[in-house]
DNA sequence: TTGTTGATTTCGCAA
DNA sequence: TTGCGAAGTCAACAA
């Protein structure tokens, strides 16, 4: 990895075009070619970058880097502050938990949080537009389908709606009900789905590990 | 802004929980506190991060970061390899062209790239579930809703339904024909509209910036 | 290769 | 402040 602290302008053309005005900033350049400016605040985001694959063509005053479908970013540096280089080596990777895939194992774990009786038929149901979250049958051993989101936003409702209509057409499991499960559900998803007769569901992940924990020690 | 590049250990418990094993990476600590933990391949994205507002509290062997939410990341350097700071000053920011808004703006003033005759009733026409990119009506009268995309994926086209849905329910308005433009439809997303009856039209952004700064010149 | 979906998305605008 | 849609979204995964 190479550091420069410059003064620089910016420009790049690709899927848009932006420029950058002169001023300084941080020049990162990965072993893998790919380049980002960083300016002292904002988040994580870069002002501007080149992902990889990409190449990189150093000139006196001047960094070009290409990206492999044509887009270009150009770096003029009038002025360099300062420069490191340093070897980091690979890296293990990140380990995470708390995504949505967990979120589905805990709820498909306990369905009694959608109702008494419930049992599962699968998880990721597959149909012709895309696997169904959840496929169950309630007490009364009609189907429903669920869809679980971290975040409950209208794209996943029409999502289930798409599901819902497609899984309706077969008589051997219609009607067919949809619940929609989130963390959080988004008030304009939830009137939109409460429209279309869509049960919407608040999940607790704290508290639903805290369960399957128990779970887990009971048996 | 601070740099040091450290072989270190990083844990993240927010919305997710992440953990990183030791290994060489590079920290970069930006002037508003915020933090951000890099390796030497991959995108822009760092592999851990702290977005601002946040609080940094340095320990001996340990960086500990809060955000005003209660997220925290806490950094366990074993060993400091290099360690560098700068003020970087404040940064005028990006100057963009090409966005939605843009493509929205030349649409506008080049209606008859949709049809001769047409003429605009409003931008962002306001309806109870969102604004219209573009409401107009046809040499013939006929209402036309427009939704402008940059991309069009089926989101799009499902977001022009509703409206459509909504708009022929008004007799003032009905029947309200749709237009599905972007600069790229996907195949589905397309195959999706037209099956619908919305009518899918290409757009070039440069052949259209181009005819604009022709009207410009001519005026 | 293409398409789809999730993301600690981030960012910007408007109510 | 909150909500919502766009983004050079990126990135992982399946077909």
């Amino acid at each position: 990895m190479r550091l420069v602290i410059a003064r620089c302008s910016v420009d790049y053309a690709g899927r848009l075009s932006a420029h950058l005005p002169p001023a300084n900033r941080l020049i990162m350049i990965k072993a893998d070619g790919s380049v980002s400016i960083h300016s002292d605040t904002g988040s994580y985001k870069p002002l501007n970058w080149m992902s990889p694959p990409c190449r990189l063509t150093e000139q006196p005053d001047r960094l070009l880097i290409t990206g492999k479908s044509g887009e270009t970013l150009t770096i003029e540096i009038s002025e360099i502050i300062s420069a490191w280089s340093a070897d980091l080596g690979s890296d293990p990777g990140l380990v995470k938990d708390g995504v949505e895939s967990h979120l589905q194992e805990l709820l498909a774990a306990q369905l009694d949080v959608l109702g008494a009786g419930w049992r599962l038929v699968r998880r990721e149901f597959p149909t012709a537009i895309g696997p169904v979250d959840l496929m169950c049958r309630d007490s009364a051993g009609v189907s429903v389908a669920v869809e679980v989101k971290r975040r409950g936003e209208i794209d996943g409702v029409e999502q289930l709606t798409r599901y819902l209509d497609l899984l309706n057409r077969d008589p051997l499991l219609a009607p067919v009900r949809g619940v929609f499960a989130a963390q959080e559900i988004r008030p304009q998803a939830r009137v939109l789905a409460e429209d279309r007769g869509i049960r919407c569901v608040t999940l607790d992940y704290d508290t639903m590990r805290g369960t399957d924990d128990g779970m887990l020690r009971l048996f």
